[in-house]
DNA sequence: CTGAAAGCGCTTACAG
DNA sequence: CTGAAAGCGCTTACAG
């Protein structure tokens, strides 16, 4: 019984009827068919183990029901998160998802986007590493729906759908004020490529000082827990209760090496987060941290993709989701530490 | 410029040739073609934009030149990794790959299933979640090369690819005596369904006696704390040195949070997993665990599959690969804490 | 409700 | 070295 190798035709004999028939029959006019020819069809497609074949199927009109998406970096906790809610609504509404990871390599990134399009997906869901205007323009001009993620993509008019990162720093300054820190160092990642990252530092930038707070920038071209100590040290010994906030998982996990290299405490001099991660409730006594909610926006990407897809009463899609905090002993100056302070 | 949406027809009247002759250029046959008409060729398909449709080339003989992976846990770093081997491999050798998640949800793995095959995947590598004996099967009967990754499948004479799990967990238990631990206990998520764990499982029954430990199993069916509270506090004030053994990284993080739970010290009681995280060298004192060759594992599974394909000269290929201690303060019973352990 | 026919974009014998 | 033709498995007007 061979499972997905039997053909239109071979089903189409069996069943005693017309290609076009059984071609119905798998697809949305299956009720233009009498019950009669429907129910032969059914056995015979059964028994066959017979499978459409879906390249086909994309080949002449039906939609290869395929959506592609690039992400920047899939070995990312928050890539992958996105991936799967997307993966997930994806799958929701019919459609397959083909991945493709860049590494963050902008070179890789091009190579990948012209092999999505080459397999004909009906949309694209692109998280950039790089900025790639041109082959993105280019698609979009040919009519392939396409949705940014996370990251915008200079003078692209997209969608973009992806946390409010304005919002996201507002709510970690006002934590940190309200817990009673003074002065505050941001560390980011280089912002050059990546739109989120300038985001956040320039609301940063803005809203550190009108609240009061002392701050500081530290911008990493490196990831090794060598690149912070110098800066993290001089801060630590500033004066006032000073609180570090990182722009997002990968810069939450360089400084906490960076604290357990020069023996810092956690809390006495604050530790922040955006990105959620698995081991933040872990290390004692836990960091802080602005989780995203990662499938929501991935939801959300697919629904703004499907609309345009279809253009029917596009459904409201929300852009800029709201993080969410989860409040940790890393942000206490008292030395009072909960046994294990989880989300709130 | 319309950048994929061009065909071969267009490309072939631009170029004033046949269609043929531009598919041979596209082709492996584009040495069978004088230098003047490949010339004239490739500037009419370079101003066209033109990419050929690989839907389109599936179909008729050609290769979809689609891979497709099947993965039981996407969240899971260590699955992560996996994908990313597979996917570097694959792409090396101008593959590929479209990855389905399954959330270790049998049903949806059969779903999953059927849809890689829809789409004419060339070859398929399978990490299985539950036991698709029958669905596997009738796909090798029906010709797609098919490797296992990490996980076997019952019954199914397939290529297994993944850890040397015996080794492995003669590796941990030797590690563990050198240590003077003298007695042990092995955490598992439940067996019944993942054949990697049943042979580590086994292979520390067997193992662990003979090496003069004294041994306890724990078989977990929730990865929440309290799950492991009460063995491990008794198991704690049990006589003699003793250590926990995790199975894989979600119990490592299982019993690390058990751990903080009952403010057990790492190191007086030892603590060591197989799966290397990014934050096992950050919690002090330092999580040991054995790596595993992520990429190496993922190369090797496009290597072998890539042979079955291709039917010559295969290249030997390893399938059981050795794990990588990276020894850290969590199994040092002397509380002397290196500042920062990180891989030997 | 049902089917014959044309065609999607490509590849591959088969001739020249 | 080059091309005309048939065909991959499907869908979709167009007729009946």
């Amino acid at each position: 019984m061979p499972p997905s190798r039997a053909t239109l035709i071979e089903v189409a004999t069996l069943a005693g009827t017309s290609k076009t028939s059984v071609s119905r029959f798998f697809g949305p006019e299956r009720d233009k068919l009498s019950p009669a020819l429907c129910a032969r069809i059914e056995r015979a497609a059964h028994t066959l183990g017979y499978r459409p074949n879906l390249m086909a199927r994309g080949l002449k009109g039906g939609g290869s029901r395929l959506l592609g998406m690039l992400v920047a970096d899939i070995r990312n906790p928050f890539s992958v998160a996105l991936v799967h809610g997307v993966e997930q609504a994806a799958r929701a509404q019919g459609y397959s998802l083909i991945v493709c990871n860049t590494d963050n390599d902008p070179v890789l990134e091009q190579t990948q986007l012209a092999t999505l399009a080459a397999y004909q997906v009906e949309g694209l869901i692109i998280n950039a590493s790089g900025q790639p205007e041109a082959p993105l323009q280019a698609l979009m001009h040919s009519g392939v729906p396409l949705v940014l993620l996370d990251r915008e993509v200079n003078q692209l008019k997209a969608d973009v759908i992806g946390l409010d990162n304005a919002q996201a720093i507002d709510m970690a300054l006002e934590h940190l004020v309200l817990q009673g820190y003074r002065s505050v160092l941001y560390v980011s990642e280089s912002p050059t490529q990546a739109s989120t990252r300038q985001a956040r530092l320039i609301r940063f930038e803005q809203q550190a000082r009108p609240r009061g707070l002392t701050s500081r920038t530290l911008l990493l071209n490196s990831l090794e827990p060598d690149a912070v100590l110098p800066t993290l040290k001089a801060f630590a010994q500033s004066a006032g209760p000073a609180a570090v906030l990182c722009g997002n998982g990968n810069v939450t996990l360089a400084l906490a090496r960076g604290f357990q290299r020069l023996g810092l405490a956690m809390g006495p001099v604050g530790l922040m987060g955006i990105d959620e991660l698995d081991w933040c409730a872990l290390i004692a006594p836990g960091i802080t941290t602005l989780a995203q909610p990662t499938d929501a926006i991935g939801r959300a990407a697919v629904t703004c993709l499907l609309n345009q897809l279809k253009s029917t009463t596009p459904a409201t899609v929300l852009h800029r989701h709201a993080p969410r905090l989860c409040p940790r002993g890393s942000t206490q100056l008292s030395s009072f530490t909960p046994e294990e302070s989880n989300n709130p």
